[in-house]
RNA sequence: GGGGACGUAGUUCAGUUUGGUUAGAACGCCGGCCUGUCACGCCGGAGGUCGCGAGUUCGAGUCUCGUCGUCCCCGCCA
């Protein structure tokens, strides 16, 4: 017995041939005579019919068919009765007369019903994520996955880049986030790191003359999980050799309009948007900005900075911003609706958010007896208040005032349904500051990584005034969420010690770390850069899922668990002492 | 580390505000009937440690505290 066709493809031009389905059994109809089974592969469903009169021994034998029972039928390919078409269905012109059933395998009763329109919770679906994967939907996303790798292997094969893999069992990197640590049975009380990302072998690629390198790679990070963020995550990672920002971002756009074509056939415009970072912010906040609506932010610092309101011009006197959103003809919103956005940016650490709703004879707000007559004209004319309007003001230092305000213009994007669906917004944000204070550790941390190139006109400021240096690093932003970055590195030694001393790592400590990068960057390193796009989260926008869970076979919940496989779990003892670990017992 | 939501038949939920008789519905499941259904139909039935543990009370699904789990968010994620 040998398939012969799966169950998608059979149509009214099959009639009369014999056919062989195989299948999973989604539903079955027993009529007391005539028995109908949908049967389901991965391809779609065909109705099965088990009719006494055709065949009476196989009918019998359908009898004890449930759901999800896995099935062989032999029969003919026949056109439904008149009248009883399902135009619903691919294969609603046909049925097959079942002459033979093998049952390859019964099955339970499954926990939740196979179908994608059914609710279940998601601790159910992890713990049967076998069976969750036999629902149409993660089937759809898998494949559309599988087709996305395909689509980037084969465009980036074309222009020569070569695949190559690189270790998982690395050094541990003291910077950046958590490492998963891997104990070293035959060195004792050493450990492996699993990798955050390959970016140091990518480079040593580079070093080693493979020009243009790429791989899918699974990565590793030890930190909290997010809708967006799994502790291990899949990446398409780049790099390639004599190119700058300008090389980089061409090729991984155009890989993008190739890949979308052939996998969605979506045109994607391009070239895509660009904004440097201290655009993407200034304007809208964030530095991953959503671009699929306008509503900006505007800067009314020097309006508001003297006025009698003493909360924005204390504000602006102590170096601060205040800044403005229009919410264009909410007037309408209630007391309660302020006091949730109110709420909202308070989660960013906003102290306030101030108000005033546009009344075509006067302003409506807390705040507008503060200023006078011509501070309410510059106001008016550079928020572009007209009646009906609702204009909401935060003042606090800059990172405060863009982040809420920012958090907040998404918000309101979705509460008015301002946001085009159904298309795919890209932007490049350049340019990003080359460190940021980190008020914990009291000291400068590398914004994106430490082997980031700094912008050549800016190098002379690295040591005085690290914070103004802006450096050669970009990130690629859909529809708000950030899917890539990379950036230009450091390839001269020299430039990349003032970097590391820029970040307070002394000579000795950089030596001990980095010294085998920095040696080999001595032996003649080229010029390079790369990119590397978080691969869950584009196949997540692609198949239009709101978490990556949802395009990962087997994802962990946020405690990092595998509900399926209930991973974690404690070591024995011989495996502990092979490794020369001892545990702790843990603290209540 | 912090904030929030949720946890009740196999599943998805109602019931919790205001404690009170035997904890309900739909789907699923089991049995019977049914030869053209495709969300098949009709009849009947089984199925519950109300996440877990304390406490308050004459009495707790309902109130309190703790705990476990799942989700969303802040911190964190070079």
């Amino acid at each position: 017995m040998k398939r012969t066709h799966n169950c998608s493809e059979l149509t009214a031009k099959d009639i009369g041939k014999e056919v062989v389905l195989m299948g999973w059994v989604q539903r079955r109809r027993d009529h007391g005579g005539v028995i109908f089974v949908d049967l389901r592969d991965r391809e779609g469903i065909t109705q099965v019919v088990f009719n006494p009169k055709f065949n009476k021994e196989t009918h019998e034998k359908a009898h004890v068919i449930r759901n999800e029972f896995v099935l062989a039928a032999r029969g003919t390919v026949e056109p439904r009765p008149d009248g009883m078409v399902n135009p619903k269905m691919k294969t609603g012109e046909i049925d097959v007369m079942a002459s033979e059933l093998w049952i390859f395998n019964m099955s339970r009763t499954p926990p939740f019903v196979i179908e994608d329109n059914t609710q279940v919770s998601e601790s159910l679906s992890l713990q049967y994520r076998y069976l969750d994967m036999r629902r149409p939907g993660l089937q759809t996303n898998l494949m559309l996955r599988h087709k996305a790798a395909a689509a980037i292997r084969s465009y980036l094969n074309n222009l020569g880049f070569i695949d190559i893999e690189t270790p998982f069992l690395t050094r541990s990197t003291p910077e950046g986030a958590r490492d998963y640590l891997v104990p070293s049975r035959v060195n004792p009380g050493q450990f492996y790191a699993l990798p955050q990302s390959p970016q140091i072998f990518k480079q040593l690629l580079m070093l080693a003359g493979f020009e243009k390198y790429y791989q899918i790679v699974r990565c590793f990070r030890d930190e909290d999980l997010r809708a967006d963020r799994q502790p291990e995550f899949t990446q398409l990672d780049m790099e390639m050799s004599f190119v700058t920002e300008e090389d980089v971002m061409a090729v991984t756009e155009e890989m993008l309009v190739a890949v979308f074509r052939e996998v969605l056939g979506v045109e994607l415009e391009h070239p895509f948007k660009r904004l440097t970072y201290d655009e993407a912010t200034g304007r809208f906040g964030l530095d991953k900005p959503d671009l699929r609506f306008a509503l900006e932010l505007t800067d009314v610092s020097d309006i508001v900075g003297t006025s009698e309101f003493n909360a924005f011009a204390d504000v602006v006197k102590a170096g601060g911003l205040v800044k403005a959103l229009n919410a264009k003809g909410c007037i309408g919103f209630s007391r309660k609706e302020i006091d949730d956005l109110t709420a909202l940016v308070a989660i960013y650490k906003a102290k306030g958010l101030a108000w005033i709703k546009v009344r075509p004879d006067a302003w409506q707000s807390p705040i507008a007896k503060f200023f006078s007559d011509s501070e309410k004209e510059s106001l008016r004319q550079r928020l572009d208040m007209e009646p009906d309007d609702l204009v909401f003001f935060v003042a606090d230092q800059p990172k405060v005032v863009n982040e809420a305000l920012g958090q907040l213009r998404s918000h309101l994007a979705e509460k008015l349904k301002l946001i085009k669906e159904d298309t795919y917004d890209f932007v490049w944000v350049t340019q990003f500051p080359l460190v940021e204070y980190d008020e914990e550790g009291k000291r400068y941390i590398a914004m994106h990584h430490p082997f980031t190139a700094p912008l050549e006109e800016d190098l002379s400021r690295l040591s005085q005034d690290p914070l103004t240096v802006r450096s050669r690093a970009y990130d690629l932003v859909l529809n708000g969420i950030e899917i890539g970055g990379g950036s230009i590195r450091n390839h001269q030694r020299t430039v990349q010690e003032r970097v590391f001393e820029a970040l307070n790592i002394d000579r000795d400590t950089y030596e001990k770390k980095f010294g085998f990068l920095l040696e080999a960057l001595d032996f003649g390193a080229p010029p390079h850069g790369g990119i590397a796009l978080g691969f869950d989260r584009l196949v997540m926008l692609m198949a239009k899922q709101t978490s990556i869970r949802d395009v990962i076979a087997f994802p962990k919940t946020q405690k990092a668990a595998c509900l399926l496989t209930e991973a974690p779990c404690e070591a024995s003892a011989t495996q502990l002492e092979d490794l020369s670990l001892r545990v702790r017992p843990t603290k209540k």
